[in-house]
DNA sequence: AAAACATACTTGACGAGTCAACTATATTGA
DNA sequence: TCAATATAGTTGACTCGTCAAGTATGTTTT
C-alpha cells in the first residue's frame, strides 16, 4: 500500500488518501495560496508593510485624487468594513494614507494615498511584481491561461 | 478601451489591466482560495469550531492513540508553532483534545483527540466533504486532474 | 416636521498567524 | 561530569478577519 500517494499527501504527511478528488482539489488551492501569500508577504514586509496594507495602497492609488470611501475599499478586497477601518488606522499612522469626512455625505470617510504612500508603492511595485512572476515562473504561458480558466470557473461557480 | 477585461479584473473592479499574466495568476489563486476557505468555514462554525481547529482535530485523529507532539502538528499545517499551542488551548478548553508531557522526552507535549472530539469529527466530516465537493463541483474530472497538476507544479517550484 | 428606517462607519471582543524572547529539558563535547 | 548548545514549547506583542453592537448622518414616511 501507499504506492499511490499524491504529491499533496506527501506534503501533508497524510496517512490516508483524500476522501475524494474534490476534497484534494480544494486543499490544493488553499495550500498553494498559502505558499504564494508567504512569498509576497516576505517582500512587502521588507518595506515595513503587510500584504493587506499593500493591497489597500494599490486600491487607493487606483482611486486617484478624489479618494475612496471606506466601504468601497472593502468591496474591492472581499473584506469586512471593520478590518478596513483598522487597516487605514495603521496606514494613516505611517503617513501613507489620509482620511477625511465626505463633503456630500458626512457619513462617509474618504481615504486617499499620500505622496509618501505613492513613493513607497513606486519602489515596491517592481519587487512585488517580480515575486509574483517568480511564484508561477514554472508555468508555460498556455498553462497559466488554463489555470486562470479553471480558477475562474471555480469562483463563478460559488453561489 | 476596457473591452478586454478579464473576469478577475471585473471582480476586483480594477481599472487597469494586470501588470502581467503572472501577477494575475497569483491573485487568482489567492482570491479563489479565499472563497473556498469561507465556504468551508461556514460549515465548521455551525459546529462551533474554526477551520483551523477542524484541521488540527483531523490530524490528531490520524495520529491515533499514541498522539502527536505539538511541533509535528505544526509541520502538517503549514503553520508556525506558537499558533498550534494556542489552538490546542482552545481545543482542550472545549474538551476536544488533551495534552500531556511526553514520557520519553519531557520537553514534548503529546496531544490526543478525545472521544468527544472524535464524535464531533464523525458528524462534521460528511458536511465538510460535501462543502468541498460543492466548491469544485463545476469542474469535470479531467479539469480537476489538470488543476491539481498545475497547482502541484506551482508548489514544487517554490524553493 | 417628527418618527422610522437605512447607511457608513467605529468599537469591542475573540480566533488566528507571526516574530522575538524566554523556560525547561536533552544532547554533545571537552 | 559539566559547560555549551540544541530542541520543544510557551508567552508577549502586533496584525488581520469577523461578528455583534453602537454612533452619527441621510432618507423616507406619514
Amino acid at each position: 500500500m501507499n504506492e499511490e500517494l499524491t504529491p499533496l499527501q506527501k506534503e501533508l504527511q497524510q496517512r490516508r488518501p483524500f476522501g475524494s478528488r474534490g476534497q484534494e482539489s480544494v486543499i490544493a488551492v488553499l495550500r498553494t495560496a498559502d505558499l504564494l501569500r508567504r512569498r509576497l508577504s516576505r517582500v512587502s514586509e521588507l518595506y515595513g508593510i503587510t500584504l493587506q496594507q499593500y493591497n489597500v495602497l494599490r486600491i487607493l492609488r487606483g482611486a486617484g485624487e478624489e479618494g475612496l470611501p471606506t466601504l468601497e475599499i472593502g468591496e474591492r478586497m472581499v473584506e469586512q468594513t471593520p478590518g478596513v477601518t483598522r487597516l487605514l488606522n495603521r496606514l494613516e499612522a505611517k503617513g501613507l494614507a489620509t482620511r477625511s469626512r465626505g463633503e456630500s455625505d458626512h457619513r462617509q470617510v474618504i481615504c486617499r494615498l499620500t505622496s509618501k504612500g505613492r513613493r513607497l508603492l513606486d519602489r515596491l511595485d517592481p519587487e512585488m511584481e517580480g515575486a509574483a512572476e517568480a511564484g508561477v515562473a514554472m508555468l508555460r504561458p498556455e498553462d497559466e491561461i488554463r489555470l486562470l480558466e479553471l480558477l475562474t470557473a471555480i469562483r463563478t461557480g460559488q453561489e
